[in-house]
DNA sequence: ACGAAAATCACCCCTTCGGGTGACGCGGAC
DNA sequence: GTCCGCGTCACCCGAAGGGGTGATTTTCGT
């Protein structure tokens, strides 16, 4: 909701400012910057710089919004009724630990790693490890795997 | 590469498009249209115009290459030495199936399976499904998760 | 203080994985 | 022809996963 409503305020409030912009520059310098340069520059220079600003604006509008990389679906874990310590299991699975791995991880027995899993697949509606990440990531539970753009690869 | 020279090659034509108004406006049709309109609804015409070029072309910069969702990145493939029936395999461990599911999908036998994983696993240098999934995405050999966006789950 | 939910752990059973090895046929490269 | 990569399949074995059940303790809200 918020991040839907951000984007159109800031548009709206540039197109203010630029309306304001036009106004201002018309009305209270035209006539002296007009004389001075010639009109025809005047008019140059206020076509770049309007050109300009709508491209900065149009950069500013389609920005990979960089705020929060990832926000966890609260609604959807307490619509599923995770439970915090499911979703510490959760995140654990995500590269692939055994559950021997996570039991040791946060100190406690394989067993209740295994239990944990079991619960989750259950309120997941899934079997398996590799699905459960899927749906969990479809659901905004984990982040997905992003971040590629970091890693170039053209040979190992 | 060619994505790369793409972009800049449409900023300097309509840089070029826009320079080329500018004279245009400025030359020919300057003072007929400042007469018959005044010279501020001129100029705010023009601001507004060149504003809105470059919000457009701001937007055209920016957009999200919607061409390929996904492209392979073949020079990975190659200097890992994956074959095809491998590239294969793979992108049908990405939804979770078990290798006696993916033998029936490929009409083969779950031990031939077995053995393309296995090799998977030792060319992706990992060990087991989760991580092969994972590395393979970060090597763009499997498209990410992605399309998340399509799914609105504020209640499961 | 009581009860429900959560978290913990331990069994059972069976399937699937993952590692390793060996083998066969087939096609192209030398 | 010979070799090598590829694809195919089989076997063994131990580890891990997944389903199910039962039990205890801790935590928290009423």
């Amino acid at each position: 909701m918020t991040r839907h409503h951000k984007i159109p305020l800031a548009l709206l409030l540039s197109a203010i400012a630029l309306a304001a912009s036009v106004f201002a520059l018309e009305w209270l310098e035209y006539r002296f910057w007009a004389r001075r340069m010639g009109v025809e520059v005047f008019a140059g220079l206020l076509a770049a710089g309007f050109a300009g600003l709508g491209l900065w604006l149009g950069l500013q509008l389609t920005r990979r919004r960089p705020g929060g990389p990832f926000q966890r679906n609260q609604a959807a874990i307490a619509s599923l009724g995770l439970t915090a310590r499911e979703m510490e299991v959760l995140t654990a699975l995500i590269d692939g630990s055994s559950k021997k791995v996570i039991a040791e991880r946060l100190g406690v027995s394989p067993n209740t790693i295994k239990t944990h899993i079991a619960r989750l697949y259950g309120k997941l509606g899934v079997s398996g490890r590799v699905e459960a990440l899927e749906t969990a990531r479809q659901l905004r539970l984990i982040p997905a795997t992003g971040d590629i753009a970091a890693r170039d690869h053209a040979g190992v």
